[in-house]
DNA sequence: AACGATTGTTACAGCGCCGTGACACGGATC
DNA sequence: GATCCGTGTCACGGCGCTGTAACAATCGTT
């Protein structure tokens, strides 16, 4: 994992709780009383995700998420909604502004762990430091390195997060729009064909194990990694 | 997946929100304000899909759903009806315009792409990227792979987007014509006889695998795709 | 059986997609 | 300031794909 967590929660002994679990789970946790923090935080450095209370002094969870949304820079950022009761009504509204999961309280520090390794996963599965193993290509996050049948493989930043987005979807072809989105971000003006120059790069890299063959052409639609 | 959605809302919180939502489902989403701006861009190109507000400014979206259907070259548009509230008289008078499905705010991405996804698989299944499998034939639009009696039969993009179009279709006699506009699309000129041929070269790829007989002429009307 | 209509088959030219190498630019390092 | 590394873009060339025409084969009808 090794997220960064950013935790918006005004009770000081619940929001103290939350990031001493986040810590012990191996992320970062920023910690701000009420949006307006939070929004400075924001605009320093994003957080991978937000863990946001629903009843915040001044601007309200609900509010702030909205804002997150509707700005470019952060509408990517996933967000878990921590509420006190379960009302059913909450949840739709809490659905509707884009919070990508929901917990109740009082909730245990396993749902939590749960919930939060779920959602970045889910939205972003190479975002978390699991080892990635297809055919005898090796990917550790943990300590950015690749081996490839056993021997190492070096990469360029560029090559690496691509070639680990390719691991953690494989089997499926990508169109250069997705990579683009998926690898550089969906904020970037970059060529599509500039997709092929760093295909090409990771390719040859590969070259020497022999793995090249692992990233195909579809053509008229793409690439796609598969261990056959 | 891979649907182009063009979605029709005036409020620019919504319309951002319902538009994030179908990007993270891996859909290219067209946006407008009212149903001008709509009317401009489904002239230069026909969505997959059309999610619709209810409420809109200048022509509202009743008005705008049965100019659809009136022309024969947006009629077939699959489209999901936005409300505000669930009001009884309002789901009648909508689908009374051809709405296929109606969605009632507030609702959840869930929600939203459940629907989106169920339209799709209703109206138009070769746009969804479920495994589909035809006597010993299967496609599997993700990976883009096709096995003939597991063996693996290897296409070019057309006689790709023809087959996945037959076999979400079988049993189904389809005219040269409607071939033309559901797998090159609508506003492409090419001679008939053209369809022909990628029939032939969609055979002659089965052969080896003697699934090509699966796919059948019908003398002076088209093609069928059907396992006996 | 003969004829026209429809479809099967092949060849070919043109175009577009993709691989590849070269190059310029910017940032980091020393 | 000089150098190096990473990155994005371009241009060139090859090859696969596509549409069309031409001819062969087949079907249905009289």
């Amino acid at each position: 994992m090794a997220a960064t967590i950013l935790v918006i929660e005004d009770e000081p002994a619940i929001q103290e709780l939350i990031s001493y679990n986040l810590k012990q789970a191996g992320h970062q946790a920023l910690k701000a009383d009420n949006a307006e923090q939070a929004l400075n935080l924001v605009q320093n450095a994003l957080p991978d995700l937000i863990l946001l209370d629903w009843m915040l002094p001044g601007i309200s969870g609900v509010e702030f998420a909205r804002r997150l949304r509707s700005d470019k820079r952060t509408k990517a950022i996933p967000i878990i909604m921590l509420t006190a009761r379960s009302e059913e009504q909450d949840k739709l509204t809490g659905l509707e502004t884009g919070a990508d999961d929901y917990i109740t309280k009082p909730f245990s520090p396993r749902e939590l762990n749960a919930r939060v390794k779920a959602v970045l996963r889910r939205r972003a599965p190479q975002m978390t430091d699991d080892l990635v193993q297809v055919g005898g290509l090796k990917l550790d996050p943990a300590s950015h390195r690749v081996t490839g049948n056993a021997t190492p493989v070096d990469l360029g930043p560029t090559e690496f997060r691509l070639l680990h987005f390719l691991m953690t979807h494989p089997e499926r072809v990508h169109s250069r729009t997705q990579l683009l989105d998926q690898v550089w971000g969906d904020h970037v003006f970059v060529e599509e064909r500039t997709v092929d120059v760093h295909i090409r790069r990771l390719r040859k890299a590969l070259e020497p194990t022999a793995l090249d063959s692992l990233i195909q052409t579809v053509r008229g639609t793409g690439y796609r990694l598969s261990p056959n």
